[in-house]
DNA sequence: ATAGTCCTTCCAGCTGCTGGAAGGTCAAGG
DNA sequence: CCTTGACCTTCCAGCAGCTGGAAGGACTAT
């Protein structure tokens, strides 16, 4: 299978498996060619790369996850650990976001949204009695 | 006021504010030995930009709303425009985090999370039939 | 004079790709 | 055999928004 093969039935863009290779998450074998040779074993992978990083996990958790994967010996306990660390980033995320809207959403409630230039989202902005509020996003 | 004095008061640190600078986004004056010089225009400058980065907004989106708070004649139609389009990019980010935690916490609920191998997370990474979901997040 | 704390600039690196240039390879058609 | 076009290759640069560190100057207190 040629990259452009594996990207169409992973959804993964050529360019994004050229780097999943230069970071050693899958090792293609090279035709004549030059051309990498993709095995099912590495399309497999690949999917489940992008099933990972479409919930979210990081590169270095899909690192981890996949070598769990292949680890036969691998207890559910060490899965599960990396899982609910990362649903706690992404609750905490989601309150982040949540507090970002509640406090925009009165903001844009406010303004009159007209010609004229009295603004309350650029008053809130400019407000100094509150400390800038530190929402620790990354 | 010095850069850390700065740095103190809007909860920003120097490294930003001196990245700020680089970007256009303040201009303090400089004192002949070299050393940032801020007014308080300055500052609440900054503090302006720090609220406005807490809030989520992009940095070319808080240069705009400077620039839109410096105007005498802006519209606040305008301010409203371009917190609504950062609203719903909010709004888009929690619908994505919130699939995420759904999809992710299922797994970690049928997870055992004991010494075995066996395990529903790795399973329903590895699941062919469903198509990579493509969340479209950034 | 010295120590310690500020400040300066510059350069590199983080995450996770993405775009583009310059060029090799292959299959089909004339 | 040549060309066209679609594929593939590598390499380099850039996105956002900082952050860390090195190397060195400036200021304050003793």
């Amino acid at each position: 299978m040629n990259i452009g093969e594996v990207a169409a039935r992973t959804g993964l863009p050529a360019k994004t498996i050229r780097y999943y290779e230069e970071i050693g998450l899958v090792s293609p074998l090279r035709d004549v060619n030059g051309y990498r040779a993709f095995r099912e074993s590495d399309r497999h992978k690949l999917a489940f790369l992008a099933r990972a990083r479409a919930l979210g996990f990081s590169i270095e958790d899909c690192r981890a996850l996949l070598a769990l994967y292949e680890d036969d010996h691998r207890a559910s306990a060490d899965v599960k650990r990396l899982a609910e660390r990362h649903l706690e980033k992404i609750e905490e995320k989601i309150r982040t976001l949540e507090a970002m809207r509640e406090t925009l959403s009165e903001l844009v409630e406010a303004c009159a949204g007209d010609h004229r230039p009295d603004c309350p989202i650029l008053k809130g902005l400019s407000e100094e009695d509150q400390s800038a509020p530190s929402t620790g996003v990354a």
